[in-house]
DNA sequence: TTACCTATCCATCAAATGATTGAATCGCAG
DNA sequence: CTGCGATTCAATCATTTGATGGATAGGTAA
């Protein structure tokens, strides 16, 4: 069995697709109340009831998004874990943050969408949210700060915690930072890899060799 | 000549003061487009057409609380400036990381607003912005990272805003964060400290003896 | 052809929302 | 007390916005 948003990922021509990759942008953008099925109807260049036709309601596509970035960030993470797995630690953070940093400036959607449900309430009784919580579990191990994914202790967690917070903000807060600092996007990227670097390696080998 | 706004930071009792209290709650909480001037006004326990005698349109009270915002934010960093003048980076750092995390503890709809003006979009020519620019240049300075706040360097900038920005991020994230890693508030708070030392004091002071 | 299903759009509705108007009400100087 | 400005509220308006119903076009099977 299929569900909509599987059919939808599998052929990226067809309307449900080219819908849920709008609204993925404009959600991101906009947040939830911030974004109007007109807007993302607008954007794809179709009436608001095909919108609805395909997607039923504004909520449902919402939530749509959020598994649909969900699966992608899951996918990528495991991806990053093999590529790193058995290397030294700081070998690891520093392929680990190329690699994400380089994914998510591709993709913002993930890091807009990711920041926007950790700092922002909406008014409706939404309830699908991001698995945050065993990704963070899951990085810790592939970080070899915790042995399994279960009972990952507090301060591990924060740690993860501040690396990929680390990257969303930069990410996300590309259009404010970006001529901020008054430097092109692609010396920003650079910039972003460099700091997140300059941060987070000395602070994991050093508490390694303590 | 005292500015609507100045009148109202002066009697926190006035009604103007009160509806501005409650709007940089909720607006901090649920962004502009998720917050209505019905929430505020009956969290306020007044009518909608009071909160427009006293602040115009819900554009004119949104720009009030940034500068309100703004204002608090200026003073406290330059508190913080005060208290560490002239320690040693280290000390600079840890004493700095505690008042400033403690503060926004206190009031989190700084944090709030401040992520919500990086990430998000509005759907109005807002251009009232926060002085972000500046703030960070004078960290910068007074962390020793730079001469004058007049051209601080963009890796420098970015390495401010690392540090800046990972304590906003634990601050507006509390609500997502503290069920999360399953703790109480207080033990919440005082493992923030201990993860923005553990990350960036390493990161600065290694930075140093190079 | 006919019947039917899918996909799309146009017109429209009902609720939410920002804003205004005019009528009370309050406080207080004279 | 009287008068008046400041403040507050109930009622209402105009626009926005999420959502729906019905018509239309295109394709397909019998």
């Amino acid at each position: 069995m299929t569900t909509p948003l599987e059919k939808a990922r599998k052929d990226p021509e067809s309307m449900k697709a080219r819908i849920l990759a709008v609204a993925r942008r404009i959600f991101g953008e906009y947040g939830f109340h911030g974004t109007t099925t007109r807007m993302i109807a607008q954007q794809v260049g179709i009436d608001i009831s095909t919108l609805h036709y395909h997607w039923g309601g504004k909520k449902d596509l919402y939530e749509a998004v959020v598994v649909d970035i969900n699966k992608d960030l899951g996918q990528k993470l495991i991806e990053t874990e093999k590529v790193i797995h058995g290397l030294p630690l700081t070998e690891r953070l520093d392929i680990a943050i190329d690699r994400m940093t380089d994914y998510l400036f591709a993709n913002p959607d993930i890091s807009n969408m990711i920041l926007f449900r950790y700092f922002g309430k909406t008014r409706y009784e939404g309830n699908t949210d991001f698995s945050v919580p065993e990704f963070t579990a899951d990085i810790a191990r592939s970080m070899g700060l915790a042995r399994d994914k279960k009972n990952v202790p507090p301060e591990t967690m924060m740690k993860v915690l501040a690396v990929m917070n680390s990257i969303h903000a930069f990410i996300a807060g590309e259009n404010f930072f970006c001529p901020m600092v008054k430097v092109d996007r692609e010396r920003y990227i650079a910039l972003v890899k460099e700091t997140l670097k300059f941060v987070h390696i000395p602070a994991f080998t050093l508490n390694e060799t303590r």
